[in-house]
DNA sequence: AATGAATGAGCTTTCATTCAT
DNA sequence: AATGAATGAAAGCTCATTCAT
């Protein structure tokens, strides 16, 4: 039986764009995945919480997949805002560097079942080749690109790979080093400042832009409390 | 009745507590998920591929959990014990780091399905951070920490990092990157030592040993095809 | 699609937490547990004979044991309420014991089935103690007292016995020469009333209460049948 | 397939004349059942117990049935031995019914789960009018019958009741009560003594033979201790 | 006599999704 | 737009019992 939601096509078009109503429940979801986890979460339970008829809940999404899709891109594209608030304010490159990936580990330990839902059902969801994630995805990337063109002129030349690869290459260490720290339980005692105040040294180096860490005086970052023991890891 | 798996026994020793078929319904799953894809693999799916009854199966894995488990360490270990080898006999750094991550590589794009259920149901598993999986993935992973201290001497003071954090963040990156070629279909055209090559660079910049590049006479690239085109990535 | 339980939906008001159809349900797997024997009626068979789905079956009761223990407490209800009918309108001691032991043995004689599940799987369950069904029977079973209180003054003098000790040992005795019966498929042939009359007697006496019995003027049994072989037992 | 033991046909015979593994294994199981339900205990379990392998169990008993029944049995058949003891060697009515009593009502409540199997998987169990036990049971039951014959003339004048229905009404009612005391978990607190003293007063009189109260200077309660409240119940 | 792996029927249960109202 | 009862496929898992060795 095909559903027939064609009615309610406003909501359903692209990502983005949604009603009040979408919205609420998104939070609702979006909170009751935190609270309890993914998989231990029915749709039924999703529509009591919200106040409505599983019905509706159809009404609103299509599918379970469907609503942890938009539940993640929620969360993906708040994320992102602000990585791209980050990019385009950076006085210099060490210093975005450092604070892009101090917010995104900072994101990722705030929210980890976020995060894992992310992994799981949706970057490692069947089908996700072909998936609106993905485009969704793609459309919200660029900041990293732009960001990288802005302080770095010939990385092409410096690295021989292309930005799209640079840009899989930091955030898959990043998020892979922010992951360890979850799966481990340290996300209270990780000290994510100075953690990324040393990575971004490390990727600056590996992208052959060092020497702009040479005048690392505008460089503030947002806490000296540097524990050197805080990047121990042993996953 | 006596078991009639003629098929795929391969009847290696005893693995684990149980009896000795493991191994061959282990590769009989491993084949059925790779074509079929996981979610669409049930434990009656599994049993009769292997010739076995439903019971049966259950009396060598508890849970379709534990099969999906066993069958990624099954795949997880191959891998591991081949970058042994590499770190192993490594003659010198650069060629080592480029083997390690050309092997990375192909390991991801040979067996994507693997890789995905590798994603999915242990990385991102509920309650993986408690799981034998990771106390398993743990013991496996000490390579990568001695080949890089066999090459490298002050590690630590080059980057400020634990060598579990280098770890992450080398690995991260390279599963992203591998990732991103599947879920884009380019698999079959990325040339992937032409990427190691590079990628290997990279990294020991990252590592501040770029300073070991200098004697890179050695390094032969297993290719020298070096398609710019290969290494576009969007995802 | 609406319901297609045509056949035996009786739409009795909303018993407990659940919806009308209830009833229905509860009566047709009565029907079906009495006709094939308890342990050879799964949920799936009271689904299809009450034309619903499995899952709608499991809508209106979680457990296997959910259901046999509510067909357990409508019979039981339908038995208590009739007799405490009894127990309010007997015009006297005697005839008020016999007819109750008469109105016992003829419930167990004619849902023998139906005994026996309650025997089974709800008297001997495991954690029967804590279960409802004794919280349920509990409150049932006040009108045996009442009756006695009503006619006998001092029944703890006579019998030193805690009124709800002598109900125990009234309906045990009734129970077992009851299962007995059954036990020997003697059912047919019983003469309840016969029997009734003369536990009566023996009953009284036990309690003390024989002097009432100088007056049975007025005890008109219901047959004159006393057919004394249908006494014999030997369980 | 049909069991195949006809070898072993020297410990299928009847009951009784059991060699001694079965009688270990009897044990064994009696044990596990009583420590952790009979539900909760696999044919597995008992044959672990036992050190035996299952097919070895499956030589000694038939049928997971098979194993309760003569479980069951052996422990009535030490109850039926004490009693016929009680029974033979009273010196008088009165005290040798209260002995009876008090002996039923100590079994039970030494052994509540014994008594629960006996109810649930041989009393009430499907088809226990045509099964072996009932024939092992009616064997057994002699004594009480053989009691009163000794010590009552005319009990079928008294009563007009045929002595099994007598029997059956004694222990039924019995059973009840200390079915109650075990349900109410009052097993530890529950005078023994003193309400086999009070009930034996109950059923003399019902039998019509309460003039054999009038000499109960023999009796000598094994306690003085009644405490009136240790009948109460509520069930 | 003993073993214990193999059997496989059978059961309960869940939950995403539909659709009559 | 909203409801929520109904659906029913699917799956995981247990355990008494068998039988080749």
């Amino acid at each position: 039986m095909a559903p027939r939601a064609d009615k309610a096509t406003v909501k359903i078009s692209p990502v983005g764009a949604w009603g009040a109503r979408e919205a609420g429940i998104l939070e609702v979801a979006c909170k009751l995945y935190a609270a309890r986890g993914y998989e231990r979460v029915s749709m039924a339970d999703v529509a009591l919480a919200a106040g409505l008829s599983e019905g509706t809940l159809y009404n609103y999404f299509h599918h379970k997949t469907d609503l942890v899709l938009r539940v993640s891109l929620v969360a993906l594209r708040a994320n992102i805002d602000e990585a791209e608030r980050i990019a385009r304010t950076a006085t210099n490159l060490r210093d975005g560097v450092r604070d892009l990936i101090a917010h995104q580990l900072r994101s990722m330990l705030a929210a980890p079942e976020m995060y894992r839902i992310w992994l799981r059902e949706v970057k490692a969801a069947e089908g996700y080749g072909r998936s609106p994630a993905r485009d969704a995805l793609r459309s919200f990337s660029g900041h990293f690109t732009a960001f990288l063109d802005r302080w770095a002129t010939d990385l092409d030349a410096r690295t021989g790979l292309d930005r799209a690869v640079l840009r899989d290459l930091f955030y898959g260490g990043i998020e892979q080093i922010g992951w360890t720290v979850i799966v481990q339980n340290r996300a209270r005692t990780f000290d994510i400042d100075a953690a990324a105040l040393k990575l971004a040294s490390v990727y600056l180096k590996a992208f052959g832009l060092a020497e702009t860490a040479k005048f690392p005086k505008s460089a503030k970052p947002r806490t000296r409390l540097v524990k050197k023991s805080s990047l121990n890891a042993t996953s």
